[in-house]
DNA sequence: ATAAATACTAGAATAATGTTCTAATAAGTC
DNA sequence: GACTTATTAGAACATTATTCTAGTATTTAT
Protein backbone atom coordinates (compact mmCIF):
# COMPACT_ATOMS: atom_id res chain seq x y z
CA UNK A 1 0.00 0.00 0.00
CA UNK A 2 1.13 3.45 -0.68
CA UNK A 3 2.48 5.98 2.03
CA UNK A 4 -0.78 8.23 0.98
CA UNK A 5 -3.11 5.70 1.87
CA UNK A 6 -1.44 3.97 4.91
CA UNK A 7 -1.55 7.52 6.28
CA UNK A 8 -5.26 8.04 5.71
CA UNK A 9 -6.41 4.99 6.68
CA UNK A 10 -4.67 5.61 9.81
CA UNK A 11 -6.06 9.17 10.36
CA UNK A 12 -9.37 7.69 10.07
CA UNK A 13 -8.80 4.76 12.21
CA UNK A 14 -7.97 7.22 14.99
CA UNK A 15 -11.17 9.71 14.31
CA UNK A 16 -13.33 6.65 14.23
CA UNK A 17 -11.95 5.57 17.46
CA UNK A 18 -11.96 9.29 18.69
CA UNK A 19 -15.10 9.72 18.04
CA UNK A 20 -16.31 6.42 20.25
CA UNK A 21 -14.84 7.93 23.13
CA UNK A 22 -15.67 11.14 22.65
CA UNK A 23 -19.15 10.60 22.34
CA UNK A 24 -19.22 7.94 25.22
CA UNK A 25 -17.74 9.85 27.58
CA UNK A 26 -16.79 13.35 26.25
CA UNK A 27 -13.54 15.03 24.73
CA UNK A 28 -11.86 15.91 28.44
CA UNK A 29 -12.21 12.09 30.03
CA UNK A 30 -11.38 9.90 26.95
CA UNK A 31 -7.61 9.33 27.64
CA UNK A 32 -5.05 9.68 24.39
CA UNK A 33 -3.63 6.26 25.45
CA UNK A 34 -6.64 4.58 25.06
CA UNK A 35 -7.18 6.35 21.47
CA UNK A 36 -3.42 5.06 20.76
CA UNK A 37 -4.27 1.51 21.87
CA UNK A 38 -7.06 0.88 20.50
CA UNK A 39 -6.49 2.75 16.88
CA UNK A 40 -3.42 0.93 17.14
CA UNK A 41 -1.30 4.29 16.76
CA UNK A 42 1.82 5.63 17.91
CA UNK A 43 2.13 8.69 20.09
CA UNK A 44 4.75 9.89 17.73
CA UNK A 45 2.43 9.51 14.87
CA UNK A 46 -0.79 11.07 16.49
CA UNK A 47 0.67 14.17 17.36
CA UNK A 48 2.42 14.62 14.09
CA UNK A 49 -0.83 13.70 12.47
CA UNK A 50 -3.27 15.96 14.65
CA UNK A 51 -0.72 18.03 16.90
CA UNK A 52 -2.95 17.41 19.73
CA UNK A 53 -6.20 15.66 21.28
CA UNK A 54 -8.31 18.65 20.19
CA UNK A 55 -6.45 18.31 16.78
CA UNK A 56 -8.83 15.14 16.19
CA UNK A 57 -11.59 16.69 17.53
CA UNK A 58 -11.66 19.53 15.55
CA UNK A 59 -11.32 17.10 12.62
CA UNK A 60 -14.10 15.54 13.31
CA UNK A 61 -16.56 18.34 13.71
CA UNK A 62 -14.93 19.97 10.29
CA UNK A 63 -15.66 16.72 8.27
CA UNK A 64 -19.46 16.63 10.44
CA UNK A 65 -20.43 19.69 9.37
CA UNK A 66 -19.37 19.24 5.62
CA UNK A 67 -21.29 16.40 5.47
CA UNK A 68 -24.49 17.80 7.16
CA UNK A 69 -24.18 20.87 5.36
CA UNK A 70 -24.12 19.17 2.06
CA UNK A 71 -26.78 16.19 2.33
CA UNK A 72 -28.75 19.45 3.80
CA UNK A 73 -28.49 21.08 0.47
CA UNK A 74 -29.29 18.05 -1.25
CA UNK A 75 -32.71 17.91 0.78
CA UNK A 76 -33.46 21.47 0.21
CA UNK A 77 -32.67 22.68 -2.67
CA UNK A 78 -35.12 20.52 -4.94
CA UNK A 79 -38.01 21.79 -2.78
CA UNK A 80 -40.10 24.54 -4.55
CA UNK A 81 -42.70 25.26 -1.97
CA UNK A 82 -41.73 27.18 1.47
CA UNK A 83 -43.90 24.55 2.84
CA UNK A 84 -42.12 21.27 1.64
CA UNK A 85 -38.62 23.16 1.73
CA UNK A 86 -39.11 23.92 5.92
CA UNK A 87 -40.36 20.34 6.00
CA UNK A 88 -37.82 18.64 4.23
CA UNK A 89 -35.11 20.76 6.93
CA UNK A 90 -36.46 19.36 9.42
CA UNK A 91 -37.24 16.02 8.32
CA UNK A 92 -33.96 15.84 7.09
CA UNK A 93 -32.24 16.78 10.39
CA UNK A 94 -34.15 14.46 12.53
CA UNK A 95 -33.47 11.60 10.01
CA UNK A 96 -29.44 12.52 10.27
CA UNK A 97 -29.20 12.73 14.16
CA UNK A 98 -31.16 9.12 14.26
CA UNK A 99 -28.92 7.61 11.32
CA UNK A 100 -25.73 8.85 13.36
CA UNK A 101 -26.48 9.25 16.80
CA UNK A 102 -22.66 9.28 17.73
CA UNK A 103 -21.44 12.03 15.26
CA UNK A 104 -24.60 14.09 15.92
CA UNK A 105 -24.37 14.16 19.79
CA UNK A 106 -21.14 14.88 19.05
CA UNK A 107 -21.85 17.63 17.50
CA UNK A 108 -24.37 19.34 19.56
CA UNK A 109 -22.17 18.80 22.66
CA UNK A 110 -20.21 22.16 21.81
CA UNK A 111 -17.84 20.54 23.61
CA UNK A 112 -14.71 20.73 20.67
CA UNK A 113 -12.97 24.45 21.16
CA UNK A 114 -11.67 25.53 17.72
CA UNK A 115 -8.20 27.17 17.00
CA UNK A 116 -8.41 30.03 15.33
CA UNK A 117 -7.73 27.81 12.10
CA UNK A 118 -10.02 25.84 12.51
CA UNK A 119 -12.52 29.41 13.22
CA UNK A 120 -11.78 30.41 10.05
CA UNK A 121 -12.35 27.29 7.55
CA UNK A 122 -15.16 27.18 9.44
CA UNK A 123 -16.25 30.36 8.94
CA UNK A 124 -15.48 30.05 5.33
CA UNK A 125 -17.79 26.67 4.54
CA UNK A 126 -20.76 28.59 6.48
CA UNK A 127 -20.63 31.37 4.05
CA UNK A 128 -21.30 29.29 1.42
CA UNK A 129 -23.32 27.42 2.91
CA UNK A 130 -25.45 30.33 4.52
CA UNK A 131 -25.48 31.97 0.94
CA UNK A 132 -27.43 28.75 -0.99
CA UNK A 133 -29.48 28.51 2.04
CA UNK A 134 -30.26 32.84 1.50
CA UNK A 135 -30.71 32.09 -2.06
CA UNK A 136 -33.45 29.63 -1.55
CA UNK A 137 -34.71 31.55 1.21
CA UNK A 138 -35.36 35.16 -0.32
CA UNK A 139 -38.18 34.17 -2.96
CA UNK A 140 -40.65 32.65 -0.32
CA UNK A 141 -39.96 35.51 2.04
CA UNK A 142 -40.43 38.26 -0.64
CA UNK A 143 -43.53 35.92 -1.61
CA UNK A 144 -45.05 36.31 1.50
CA UNK A 145 -45.20 33.03 2.19
CA UNK A 146 -42.18 33.28 4.93
CA UNK A 147 -42.70 35.68 7.57
CA UNK A 148 -40.11 38.53 7.20
CA UNK A 149 -37.84 38.06 9.96
CA UNK A 150 -34.32 39.08 11.08
CA UNK A 151 -31.80 36.49 9.26
CA UNK A 152 -30.18 35.29 12.82
CA UNK A 153 -33.81 34.14 13.52
CA UNK A 154 -34.72 31.45 10.95
CA UNK A 155 -32.11 28.53 11.96
CA UNK A 156 -33.20 28.85 15.76
CA UNK A 157 -37.36 29.20 14.76
CA UNK A 158 -36.99 26.18 11.93
CA UNK A 159 -34.43 23.76 13.53
CA UNK A 160 -34.33 24.71 17.81
CA UNK A 161 -37.50 22.33 18.33
CA UNK A 162 -35.51 19.54 16.76
CA UNK A 163 -32.35 20.30 18.08
CA UNK A 164 -33.59 20.68 21.34
CA UNK A 165 -35.79 17.30 21.28
CA UNK A 166 -32.38 15.80 19.38
CA UNK A 167 -30.08 16.26 22.82
CA UNK A 168 -33.13 15.13 24.80
CA UNK A 169 -33.11 11.67 22.74
CA UNK A 170 -29.23 12.03 22.70
CA UNK A 171 -28.92 11.97 26.47
CA UNK A 172 -31.46 8.84 27.23
CA UNK A 173 -34.28 10.74 27.98
CA UNK A 174 -36.80 9.31 25.50
CA UNK A 175 -37.92 6.91 23.49
CA UNK A 176 -39.27 7.56 20.43
CA UNK A 177 -36.48 8.94 17.97
CA UNK A 178 -36.47 12.54 16.25
CA UNK A 179 -36.83 10.54 13.24
CA UNK A 180 -40.15 9.19 14.82
CA UNK A 181 -41.71 12.65 15.33
CA UNK A 182 -40.25 14.36 12.70
CA UNK A 183 -43.54 15.11 10.85
CA UNK A 184 -44.66 16.49 14.42
CA UNK A 185 -41.76 18.48 14.67
CA UNK A 186 -41.99 19.31 10.78
CA UNK A 187 -45.50 20.80 10.79
CA UNK A 188 -44.22 22.95 14.21
CA UNK A 189 -41.52 24.58 12.73
CA UNK A 190 -43.94 25.24 9.98
CA UNK A 191 -46.39 26.83 11.80
CA UNK A 192 -43.89 29.04 13.40
CA UNK A 193 -42.36 30.76 10.13
CA UNK A 194 -45.52 30.74 7.48
CA UNK A 195 -46.90 33.97 7.15
CA UNK A 196 -50.35 34.06 8.43
CA UNK A 197 -51.53 36.78 5.73
CA UNK B 1 -18.04 35.95 62.05
CA UNK B 2 -19.27 32.51 62.49
CA UNK B 3 -17.20 29.39 61.34
CA UNK B 4 -21.00 28.74 59.47
CA UNK B 5 -20.56 32.26 57.91
CA UNK B 6 -16.92 31.61 56.90
CA UNK B 7 -17.48 28.57 55.41
CA UNK B 8 -20.43 29.92 53.36
CA UNK B 9 -19.04 33.26 52.18
CA UNK B 10 -16.23 30.71 50.91
CA UNK B 11 -18.21 28.45 49.20
CA UNK B 12 -19.90 31.10 47.24
CA UNK B 13 -16.82 33.08 46.18
CA UNK B 14 -15.32 30.27 45.22
CA UNK B 15 -18.37 29.14 43.13
CA UNK B 16 -18.56 32.71 41.94
CA UNK B 17 -15.03 33.21 40.80
CA UNK B 18 -15.22 29.17 39.06
CA UNK B 19 -18.30 30.65 37.21
CA UNK B 20 -16.60 33.45 35.51
CA UNK B 21 -13.78 31.29 34.60
CA UNK B 22 -15.79 28.01 33.46
CA UNK B 23 -18.43 30.79 31.35
CA UNK B 24 -15.21 32.53 29.91
CA UNK B 25 -12.83 28.89 28.60
CA UNK B 26 -15.10 25.91 29.83
CA UNK B 27 -14.80 23.86 32.77
CA UNK B 28 -11.47 21.45 31.67
CA UNK B 29 -9.37 24.67 30.52
CA UNK B 30 -9.73 26.23 33.42
CA UNK B 31 -7.17 25.57 36.63
CA UNK B 32 -7.82 24.84 40.20
CA UNK B 33 -4.84 26.75 40.49
CA UNK B 34 -6.48 29.87 39.46
CA UNK B 35 -9.81 29.13 41.15
CA UNK B 36 -8.01 29.41 44.15
CA UNK B 37 -5.42 32.82 43.76
CA UNK B 38 -8.93 34.50 42.58
CA UNK B 39 -10.89 33.04 45.51
CA UNK B 40 -8.06 33.24 47.99
CA UNK B 41 -8.75 29.79 49.15
CA UNK B 42 -6.39 26.92 49.83
CA UNK B 43 -6.31 23.90 48.04
CA UNK B 44 -7.50 21.96 51.10
CA UNK B 45 -10.19 24.03 51.95
CA UNK B 46 -11.45 23.38 48.44
CA UNK B 47 -11.31 19.90 48.27
CA UNK B 48 -12.73 19.64 51.57
CA UNK B 49 -16.06 21.66 50.57
CA UNK B 50 -16.22 20.43 46.70
CA UNK B 51 -14.49 17.03 46.44
CA UNK B 52 -12.44 18.49 43.02
CA UNK B 53 -13.47 20.71 40.10
CA UNK B 54 -16.35 18.69 38.89
CA UNK B 55 -18.18 19.50 41.95
CA UNK B 56 -17.95 23.24 42.07
CA UNK B 57 -19.36 23.12 38.83
CA UNK B 58 -22.39 20.77 39.73
CA UNK B 59 -22.99 23.07 42.82
CA UNK B 60 -23.48 26.14 40.10
CA UNK B 61 -25.24 23.60 38.16
CA UNK B 62 -28.06 22.84 40.94
CA UNK B 63 -27.98 25.72 42.14
CA UNK B 64 -29.01 27.34 38.56
CA UNK B 65 -30.92 25.12 37.50
CA UNK B 66 -33.04 25.69 40.97
CA UNK B 67 -33.25 29.24 40.26
CA UNK B 68 -34.37 28.89 36.94
CA UNK B 69 -37.06 26.69 37.74
CA UNK B 70 -38.63 28.49 40.74
CA UNK B 71 -38.68 31.98 38.91
CA UNK B 72 -39.66 30.28 35.77
CA UNK B 73 -43.06 28.66 38.30
CA UNK B 74 -43.42 31.80 39.25
CA UNK B 75 -44.23 33.57 35.70
CA UNK B 76 -46.18 30.77 34.61
CA UNK B 77 -48.72 29.66 37.15
CA UNK B 78 -50.40 32.86 37.61
CA UNK B 79 -51.33 33.04 33.75
CA UNK B 80 -54.89 31.81 33.45
CA UNK B 81 -54.97 30.81 29.62
CA UNK B 82 -52.57 28.85 27.07
CA UNK B 83 -51.61 31.62 25.44
CA UNK B 84 -50.46 34.03 28.06
CA UNK B 85 -48.87 31.22 29.81
CA UNK B 86 -46.86 29.33 26.59
CA UNK B 87 -45.85 33.44 25.86
CA UNK B 88 -44.88 33.74 29.59
CA UNK B 89 -42.73 30.75 29.35
CA UNK B 90 -40.77 31.89 26.22
CA UNK B 91 -40.18 35.72 27.66
CA UNK B 92 -39.30 34.42 30.98
CA UNK B 93 -36.72 32.05 29.53
CA UNK B 94 -36.09 34.98 27.27
CA UNK B 95 -35.19 37.71 30.33
CA UNK B 96 -33.32 35.24 32.27
CA UNK B 97 -31.09 34.57 29.81
CA UNK B 98 -30.22 38.17 28.67
CA UNK B 99 -29.84 38.94 32.51
CA UNK B 100 -27.62 36.17 33.42
CA UNK B 101 -25.60 35.28 30.19
CA UNK B 102 -22.42 33.67 32.69
CA UNK B 103 -24.91 31.41 34.24
CA UNK B 104 -27.32 30.46 31.27
CA UNK B 105 -24.25 29.94 28.58
CA UNK B 106 -22.73 27.26 31.76
CA UNK B 107 -26.24 25.47 31.85
CA UNK B 108 -26.46 25.50 28.43
CA UNK B 109 -23.52 24.52 27.53
CA UNK B 110 -23.70 20.80 28.91
CA UNK B 111 -20.30 20.75 29.58
CA UNK B 112 -21.02 19.51 33.75
CA UNK B 113 -20.61 15.73 34.13
CA UNK B 114 -22.79 14.80 36.97
CA UNK B 115 -22.17 12.84 39.77
CA UNK B 116 -24.64 10.07 40.51
CA UNK B 117 -25.63 12.14 43.70
CA UNK B 118 -25.88 15.31 41.96
CA UNK B 119 -28.02 12.95 39.00
CA UNK B 120 -30.61 12.10 41.81
CA UNK B 121 -30.84 15.39 43.64
CA UNK B 122 -31.82 16.95 40.09
CA UNK B 123 -34.13 14.36 39.30
CA UNK B 124 -35.90 14.49 42.54
CA UNK B 125 -35.76 18.34 41.54
CA UNK B 126 -37.53 17.69 38.15
CA UNK B 127 -39.64 15.29 39.24
CA UNK B 128 -41.54 18.32 41.62
CA UNK B 129 -41.00 21.06 38.63
CA UNK B 130 -42.45 18.54 36.23
CA UNK B 131 -45.07 17.82 38.25
CA UNK B 132 -45.78 21.80 38.47
CA UNK B 133 -45.98 22.16 35.04
CA UNK B 134 -47.72 19.32 34.38
CA UNK B 135 -50.79 20.70 36.24
CA UNK B 136 -50.72 23.68 34.68
CA UNK B 137 -50.78 22.39 31.07
CA UNK B 138 -53.15 19.60 31.72
CA UNK B 139 -56.05 21.51 31.56
CA UNK B 140 -55.51 23.66 28.23
CA UNK B 141 -54.57 20.66 26.75
CA UNK B 142 -58.10 18.97 28.01
CA UNK B 143 -59.83 22.12 26.54
CA UNK B 144 -58.33 21.85 23.15
CA UNK B 145 -56.50 25.04 23.03
CA UNK B 146 -53.07 23.41 23.09
CA UNK B 147 -51.84 20.26 20.50
CA UNK B 148 -51.96 16.78 22.54
CA UNK B 149 -48.39 15.94 22.12
CA UNK B 150 -46.43 13.44 23.31
CA UNK B 151 -45.36 14.65 26.96
CA UNK B 152 -41.99 14.59 26.19
CA UNK B 153 -42.12 16.97 23.23
CA UNK B 154 -43.90 20.66 24.81
CA UNK B 155 -40.16 21.34 26.14
CA UNK B 156 -38.55 21.40 22.81
CA UNK B 157 -41.20 22.71 20.81
CA UNK B 158 -42.09 25.81 23.63
CA UNK B 159 -38.75 26.56 24.32
CA UNK B 160 -36.06 24.72 21.35
CA UNK B 161 -36.17 28.12 19.30
CA UNK B 162 -35.29 30.01 22.45
CA UNK B 163 -32.25 28.12 23.43
CA UNK B 164 -31.17 27.99 20.12
CA UNK B 165 -31.17 31.43 19.80
CA UNK B 166 -30.37 32.28 22.70
CA UNK B 167 -26.63 29.95 22.03
CA UNK B 168 -26.33 31.80 19.23
CA UNK B 169 -26.74 34.84 20.96
CA UNK B 170 -24.48 34.21 23.96
CA UNK B 171 -21.50 32.70 21.73
CA UNK B 172 -21.49 36.20 19.69
CA UNK B 173 -23.11 35.71 17.01
CA UNK B 174 -25.66 37.94 17.11
CA UNK B 175 -26.71 41.28 18.05
CA UNK B 176 -29.96 41.37 19.47
CA UNK B 177 -30.64 39.59 22.71
CA UNK B 178 -32.95 37.25 23.41
CA UNK B 179 -34.61 39.66 25.65
CA UNK B 180 -35.06 41.99 22.15
CA UNK B 181 -36.60 39.60 20.12
CA UNK B 182 -39.02 37.75 22.65
CA UNK B 183 -42.12 38.39 21.65
CA UNK B 184 -41.07 36.86 17.94
CA UNK B 185 -40.09 34.15 19.91
CA UNK B 186 -42.57 34.25 22.24
CA UNK B 187 -45.55 33.95 19.33
CA UNK B 188 -43.18 31.48 16.96
CA UNK B 189 -43.97 29.29 20.41
CA UNK B 190 -47.31 29.37 20.45
CA UNK B 191 -47.87 29.03 16.63
CA UNK B 192 -46.00 25.43 17.13
CA UNK B 193 -48.65 24.45 19.86
CA UNK B 194 -51.69 25.81 19.78
CA UNK B 195 -54.37 23.77 18.43
CA UNK B 196 -55.51 24.47 14.77
CA UNK B 197 -59.19 23.35 16.05
C1' DA C 1 20.00 3.92 -9.94
C1' DT C 2 21.55 6.62 -6.35
C1' DA C 3 21.37 10.37 -3.37
C1' DA C 4 18.91 13.84 -1.01
C1' DA C 5 14.83 15.41 0.93
C1' DT C 6 10.70 14.64 3.08
C1' DA C 7 7.08 12.42 5.58
C1' DC C 8 6.22 9.54 9.02
C1' DT C 9 6.88 6.38 13.19
C1' DA C 10 8.46 5.34 17.71
C1' DG C 11 8.49 5.64 22.60
C1' DA C 12 11.17 7.44 26.45
C1' DA C 13 11.35 11.72 28.88
C1' DT C 14 8.99 15.89 30.32
C1' DA C 15 5.67 19.11 32.02
C1' DA C 16 1.41 20.55 33.50
C1' DT C 17 -2.08 20.07 36.65
C1' DG C 18 -5.74 17.76 39.32
C1' DT C 19 -5.96 15.31 43.68
C1' DT C 20 -4.48 13.07 48.02
C1' DC C 21 -2.54 13.07 52.49
C1' DT C 22 -0.81 14.40 57.01
C1' DA C 23 -0.58 17.69 60.19
C1' DA C 24 -2.06 21.82 62.34
C1' DT C 25 -5.74 25.08 63.86
C1' DA C 26 -9.96 26.92 65.24
C1' DA C 27 -14.87 26.48 66.35
C1' DG C 28 -18.50 24.30 68.67
C1' DT C 29 -20.16 21.08 72.37
C1' DC C 30 -20.59 18.79 76.77
C1' DG D 1 -11.92 23.58 80.30
C1' DA D 2 -11.35 19.25 77.94
C1' DC D 3 -12.84 16.99 73.89
C1' DT D 4 -14.79 16.34 69.51
C1' DT D 5 -15.42 17.81 65.03
C1' DA D 6 -15.01 20.81 61.04
C1' DT D 7 -11.95 23.25 58.50
C1' DT D 8 -7.48 25.00 56.68
C1' DA D 9 -2.92 24.47 54.83
C1' DG D 10 0.33 23.26 51.41
C1' DA D 11 3.84 19.84 50.33
C1' DA D 12 3.93 15.45 48.04
C1' DC D 13 1.88 12.55 44.59
C1' DA D 14 -0.22 10.65 40.44
C1' DT D 15 -2.09 11.03 36.17
C1' DT D 16 -1.91 12.13 31.63
C1' DA D 17 -1.23 15.21 27.61
C1' DT D 18 2.59 16.63 25.02
C1' DT D 19 7.43 17.30 23.49
C1' DC D 20 11.70 15.74 21.78
C1' DT D 21 15.31 13.12 19.65
C1' DA D 22 16.32 9.56 16.90
C1' DG D 23 15.35 6.34 13.56
C1' DT D 24 12.88 4.39 9.31
C1' DA D 25 10.44 4.24 5.09
C1' DT D 26 8.92 6.70 0.83
C1' DT D 27 9.10 9.94 -2.60
C1' DT D 28 11.57 13.12 -5.60
C1' DA D 29 15.42 14.85 -8.15
C1' DT D 30 19.56 14.25 -10.65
Amino acid sequence: MSRKNQTSELKSRVMEVALGHFSEVGIERTNVSNILNDAGCSVGSLYHHFGNKEGIAEALFIDGVNQFNSRLLEALLPRRTASTGIKAIVTFCCDWVTDQPELAGFLLSREVTLSDNAKLELRKMDREFGQSIYDWFVPHVKSGALLELPTSMYVPLICGSTLEYSRLWLSGRNNRSPGDVASILAEAAWQSVKSSL
